[in-house]
Formats: C-alpha cells, structure tokens, sequence
DNA sequence: GGATTTATTAATGCATACGTAAATGAATGC
DNA sequence: GCATTCATTTACGTATGCATTAATAAATCC
C-alpha cells in the first residue's frame, strides 16, 4: 500500500486511501457499484472529495465511473492478471539490472537482505501472510533500488492491482520455497553488480509466478477477483 | 494523441484534452503555472471541470496541483527523459514480442508496414513532421498488436511525455535513416514469428534512440523540455 | 395481456458559494 | 533602516444547489 506520505492531508486524499483500502479489505468487493452519495454518506464528507478520489482510483485502474451506476469497483480477470504480470516482470527486470549497475554495497542492499530473511524465517513458521509481507518488502525494495521513479509508481500501482488476487491464492498454492532461492540469486547478482544476470533472473523468477498464478485461477474457475 | 474515444462528451473531458493539447502545443509551457480561474475562464467553463480534468493530468504525470500556485506543467529533465525512454524500452519490446508470438497475417501486419513506407517517403522528401508522424505510428500500433491493454495505457502516457522533447529535437539530430532498417528488421520478425528476435532488436533500437536523445539533450543544455 | 408511450424519480455533471489559510503588503516598534 | 507584527487579499478545498437526462414505474392503447 502506498500512502503517498508527502502529501497533503486534505479530504480528497483521505477519500483516496480510505477507498482503496476498502477495495483491498474486500468491504467494496469487485464489480459492486456504489453511487457517489452513498460514498459521501460512509466516508462522511461531501460528493466533491469523493468525485476526486473516485477519478483518481480510475486513472489507476483501480474503479470505473459509470454514469448511473455510480463507481464500479473493477475485478480483474485472468486476462487481466496476465497483462500486470507481464509489465512487473519487464519493469522490475529493469530496476533489478539498473540497480546492479549502480555499485550498491551492503548497506543499501540491507533492506533487501533483510526482506529475504524474513521470508525465509516466516517460511520456517509457516507464516504465508508474513512471507507475503516480506515478499511484497523484496520487490518494492528492488525497484527503489533501480532508481527510476516512474518504474516505482508504474510497478505500485500494478503491485496493487494483483494484491486482493495474491491474498486469494496466498493458500492454495505450493510453499514458496523456490521463490527464496531466486530471491537470493537476484539479490547476489546485484551486489556483484552483473546486471544481465540479475534481469534474467528476476525475469525468470517472474514469469514462473505468472505462470503460477495463473494456472491456479485457472482451475479454481476464479473469473474475477 | 489518445483521443479516448469511447469516452462521453462531458466538459470534464474536454478539458482534459483540451489543456493537452495546450501543454503540447507549447501554449501552456513547462514550468509555468497556471491558476484554476484562469483556466476556467480560458475554457469558459467552470473551476470543477478544470479541476477534475488536472487531477487526471495529474495522475497522469503532466501537471502537478500547487495549492495557491495553481496547476504547474511539469517539465522533462535529462533524468526523467531517460526514465521515460527506458520504461518504452521495455514495454514496446514486450509488445513486440508478444505480437510476434500471434502469428499474425500480412493484414493484420498492415499498419504497420505502411507505418514503415510512410517513414520511408518521409525521409526522402526530407518532411521531417511527417517523418516523425509516421514513427509515431509505428510505436502505437506496435504495442496495439501487442495486446495488453495496461501496455498501451502506459505507453500511451510516456509517449505523451516526451512528444513535447521529441520535436524540440527533431531538426537537431542526424536524418533518421538507420532508425528505418531497424523498424523493417522488428516487423520481419513479427511477421515471421521470431518473438525473441522481434523483442531484442526493438530493444536494442530504443536504447539507441535513448542515447541519441539524451545526447543532444546533453549538447544543447537543454535542461527542462 | 403485451407493448408502447408517458410520467416520475434520482444520480450525475457542473456551477456557485463560502470558510480557511497562505501569501502579500501595510504598519508598527526598535 | 530593518525586522516584526498585523491586516488584507485571494486561491483553494469543500459543500451545496440546480438542470439534465437516464432509468424506472405508471398508464394507455391495441
């Protein structure tokens, strides 16, 4: 989640987050629509704030305003889920090859090395929502570790989207424990600074996920998450 | 240009499309500020469809809302150039690949072969407009046949970014006359469905666009475009 | 009874009104 | 003369009001 810190604490952001989180904790499921009034009504504020936070949910593909209808909270298909696979796994094999340009040493890379243990201890425990945790720390670290702004927003809203459909998955699928191993590799390749190989092998660690992923929505007939 | 075509004709929208196309123009140029009022009475609507219309330009990356300061055009830096021109790196590349992997026919191929003559009759008759009106083509409907949506989203956004660069350049840089080859070599690749191939000299084609830009950037000290 | 037309409702898109707080300039003190 | 305080302005953030128009219900006709 992505709380925006430097902004202003002015309704319209408070509409934004508090909507989003809503959307995530599932309280507004997928394909329910809900009218602007009804929102004013529950986040006790007017429609304006509302309108504003609801037009910025869209242009992050998160809801869709419908005349009438008031805003659709949008689902994602297994299509859908494909298409945002596709983009993390092409910008964070990016920001994984950019930052093992950069030279980083030990201590900028302690974050990542310290997602990583996490997920490894919380593997130890059986503690999938704290490997979760963890493993969103990994990625978002490694793409503030590339350094490209646009990547980071890009890669956050994306990172989102997918969130509720991992959380769904989060139980069904195999222990993640090959997912650790990649985690490492990356993580060496960086800090040795080989930059083909820390984009080749987040790239392949990714596509594994999707492929994953996807096969799990595929046969428990998920639709629409 | 994305037009949004689907999209109702509310003022809200035309406001957004209309300031567009006055940032691109170069009417409202970067760096300078502009209040809710005036742009109100320039559009001759009032301050809640302006307003709508910025939070979407600002989620969009053009414009940035200063409270007291009004809406601030945001301009391109050498970094934020190279960010942009990297993530269409990788997205276009996708793209590529993944439309060499559709195994699409001459037809479907069409637009994108006449892209390419275009490009060609442009370059002969040294119509460097329509040169560029051409390659603009290609792109877009190169990530079209790609087939992710949030790809051409994306893309879509950037490529706004960087028109405004793009044609301050234009008249500076060498004739364009490599750039042509590469665009064949990608579509032969599609067409015959080498997705890597398509996917590598695509690539290898934005990186080199990248530096060339960046350079004359660099020469020119062009510091905000 | 079913279909078509009309009337009613109500949610949106937009305009407008207003309080607040930041920025500017005036006024005061030293 | 300079700094500090106070007053004034004004742009924004938000609330509210209103016309439009889509959607629903009612009513009429065949």
């Amino acid at each position: 989640m992505q709380t925006t810190p430097g902004k202003p604490a002015t309704n319209s952001h408070r509409a934004a987050e508090e909507l989003r989180a809503l959307i995530f904790s599932g309280e507004l499921p997928a394909g329910s629509n809900h009218l602007e009034t009804e929102l004013a009504a529950r986040l006790q504020m007017s429609r304006t704030p509302i309108r504003e936070a609801a037009l910025t949910l869209e242009a992050q593909g998160l809801v869709e305003l419908k005349p009438r209808k008031g805003v659709r909270i949008l689902g994602l298909s297994a299509e859908d889920m494909a298409e945002v696979y596709d983009i993390l796994t092409e910008l964070e094999s990016l920001a994984a090859h950019q930052a093992a340009m950069k030279g980083y040493g030990p201590l900028a890379l302690a974050p990542l090395t310290q997602a990583i243990s996490d997920m490894e201890a919380a593997l130890g425990s059986d503690d999938l929502r704290a490997w979760a945790d963890a493993d969103d720390r990994f990625h978002s670290e490694l793409v503030k570790l590339g350094g490209n702004s646009r990547v980071e927003m890009i890669v956050g809203m994306m990172a989102d989207q997918v969130r509720r459909a991992r959380s769904m998955t989060l139980f069904m699928r195999p222990k993640p424990s090959k997912s650790n191993s990649d985690h490492r590799q990356v993580l060496d390749a960086i800090a040795s600074g080989d930059a083909d190989a820390a984009r080749a092998i987040h790239h392949a660690h990714r596509t594994e996920a999707k492929k994953i992923i996807l096969a799990l929505l595929e046969t428990h007939q998920l639709r629409t998450v």
